[in-house]
DNA sequence: CGGACAATTGAAGCCGGTCAAAACTGGTGG
DNA sequence: CCACCAGTTTTGACCGGCTTCAATTGTCCG
């Protein structure tokens, strides 16, 4: 068994989400939308907004994620191209249950309440497409739900490394990857203190795992991240 | 503003899954399948399986866990009589990605995959009604996985106590509820050590916000709970 | 070139995990 | 009915990982 890792590698199934369907169904949802420019930093819509629609993600990177009354803002997920957001509101008719902003300047279609739902209602495609998507994604949640529960903050800044890396590569380039992040925004990945954080590079670094920069960070030794990340447990020869 | 608390009490849209539905579809996902009782401690589907159908069940309580390789438990989410189980693998056609256990005695009800799937792909209703019951998940699961992140673990138990008391209560029924749970899978649920736990449960015991039983705990000051828990942020005059 | 913001480093201190042992509980059979 | 046993709960002691606070350095842009 050579060293692969589990999870993180779902998202290249979400962003498939409208691949395949009928054009007439991708049509109509895609071309009636206003596509808009989110600058870095732009917040798509807020906790505890109505919805009245959903946004498809044409380019760019988006962070979705809820700020505590305290303050923290604890990141949930990271979209990338192709993927959808506010769906899970919309589907459950509730209000926003975590907030979204872009990472870096994006073009996101909004596609209107009545549109999504209408194509939704007609076409078995998109809700097939749509529970196998939700499916998929709640494993991915359980992985990290008990990352978060389980490991440590070392084992868990190295797992999402390794996840982010994923998500941050591009399409069909095997280069090696930038991960663009600040420093705050991997910490309220991680769920951690900022300067925790830091340290943990830096350790990272000078065992030669990773190269930084101020605003990026890049694995340059994947197996040594993997090892860090420590997944089947300490002992390697186990019983 | 009275002390409300959020989430958690969502659980009582997740068990009318079934409810309102053509009879013929409920029928058809019910009549068919073999009902079995499982014993305390049961297992009813592992990790890594490959799903055959779901289960639903007809009474009794289960949980939905997660085993590190270091063989750590986490619990992912507790369910009761009327709600489904493992049809998040057989949607995203993966492996299961959690194992379930019966908490007491549980009688659960097997839905083939066939049937399920079949009832599926002919009833916009049902499938209307997963994709709601999901997006609803979602929400409650995006709570759950930011306090992990973000409170400390008194905060957390206070919090899954209040959602717990929820979950234990009899329907209709006002009286008092008993939480029947081991103190480990307590822990489990919070995310914790088990002494850790004990060492909780008797503070608040000692402030008299709860009364204990080696296997079962009971809210008995529900206001002084919900101050445990800290929702709204330290000072409650905020600014 | 300054000025604001982000990243980094340092120093304390406590929360919570771990290990170990004692007390308790519930169930069983004599 | 009681004594016993296995498993669970509880308590104690220790210490190390992380958080917090504070100060310094670095970076990016107008």
């Amino acid at each position: 068994m050579s060293t692969q890792f589990p999870s993180g590698n779902f998202r290249l199934k979400t962003e498939q989400l409208f691949e395949g369907l009928p054009p007439e169904d991708i049509n109509q949802l895609l071309i009636g939308g206003a596509t808009h420019v989110y600058r870095k930093g732009e917040i798509i819509f807020r906790e505890g907004g109505i919805p009245t629609g959903v946004y498809h993600i044409k380019s760019g990177k988006v962070k979705k994620y809820k700020t505590t009354p305290t303050g923290v803002e604890q990141i949930i997920y990271i979209c990338s191209a192709g993927e959808l957001l506010g769906y899970h509101a919309l589907l459950s008719e509730e209000r926003y249950a975590d907030s979204t902003a872009a990472l870096v300047s994006s073009e996101i279609t909004f596609i209107s309440k009545e549109v999504f739902l209408g194509v939704l209602s007609r076409s078995s495609a998109l809700s097939n497409r749509l529970l196998k998507l939700l499916g998929l994604e709640f494993s991915g949640f359980v992985d990290s739900f008990t990352n978060l529960a389980t490991r440590n903050v070392r084992e868990r800044l190295a797992f999402n490394l390794l996840v982010l890396e994923d998500k941050f590569r591009e399409a069909g380039k095997t280069d090696a990857v930038d991960i663009v992040l600040s420093r705050t925004d991997l910490a309220n990945i991680t769920g951690t203190a900022k300067e925790t954080l830091v340290r943990l590079l830096k350790e990272f670094k000078q065992k030669n795992l990773i190269q930084t920069t101020s605003s990026s960070v890049r694995i340059i030794d994947r197996e040594g991240v993997i090892a860090e990340a420590n997944f089947m447990g300490k002992t390697p020869g186990k019983k």
